[in-house]
DNA sequence: CCCTGATTCGC
DNA sequence: GCGAATCAGG
């Protein structure tokens, strides 16, 4: 591979994004990390931030994006493990995951809401009436007292994308806590992310 | 251990 | 110019 005009693009682009060296060479494939970080140094994109600045440079002040976007698929589709969990077994968050750069740093102090009904009218994805052994529920809520509550940006492919909370709110993060080899989520949020749909007797309720 | 960016230096 | 190896951290 090699550095063509759209490559680069990419690259500046992400790179003032806040996009970290590995996710860039992800990104465009064909490059290591390493070959991103000479590039961006070799085209003189370096990022000091240390307080002092010389003085001499000014531009760039990272306005803010005239169209936010709002989150992708984390809010609209982010499942409610307390109550109702089982994200999308085939469409894990990662994808969303991977975008939001700027993930807005809190802001609303308690906007009048009283239930989150996600614009639009994606909604279905939701096997909803899921049967979760109680052990697998039980284990659950114990793990998410432990989760390491990682923000969107804080994600790895190593660790647990299970949403927690509400995405509306500032009380909404991600388990963070191991995740298994080539699963999305920890042991135990596999647990119940991924339900062999068998167990499925009648329910009352 | 996982991850980050920074630098060096043979190619 | 390129990027693996290495360094220096969190």
């Amino acid at each position: 591979m090699s550095w063509t005009d759209e490559r680069v693009e990419t690259l500046k682009k992400m790179w003032q994004e806040g996009q970290s060296a590995s996710q860039i060479a992800k990104e465009l494939g064909g490059v290591t990390r390493n070959a991103v970080i000479g590039k961006v140094h070799r085209l003189g994109l370096s990022n000091r931030v240390s307080g002092g600045r010389p003085e001499d440079e000014a531009p760039e002040p990272v306005a803010a994006s005239p169209a936010p976007e709002p989150a992708p698929a984390a809010k609209g589709a982010a499942p409610r493990p307390a109550a109702a969990p089982r994200p999308d077994p085939v469409a894990e968050p990662a994808a969303a995951v991977r975008e939001e750069p700027r993930p807005a740093p809190a802001a609303q102090p308690l906007p009048p809401r009283r239930m989150v009904v996600p614009a639009g009218q994606p909604l279905p994805p939701q096997p909803s009436a899921n049967e979760i052994s109680p052990e697998a529920l039980a284990s659950v809520r114990e793990v998410e007292k432990k989760a390491r509550k990682l923000t969107l940006m804080e994600l790895t492919e190593r660790t647990c994308k299970w949403p927690i909370g509400d995405p509306a709110t500032d009380d909404f993060w991600f388990c963070g806590l191991p995740s298994l080899p080539g699963k999305p989520y920890c042991d135990a949020h596999v647990g119940v992310a991924f339900q062999p749909m068998s167990s499925r007797r009648d329910r009352r309720r």
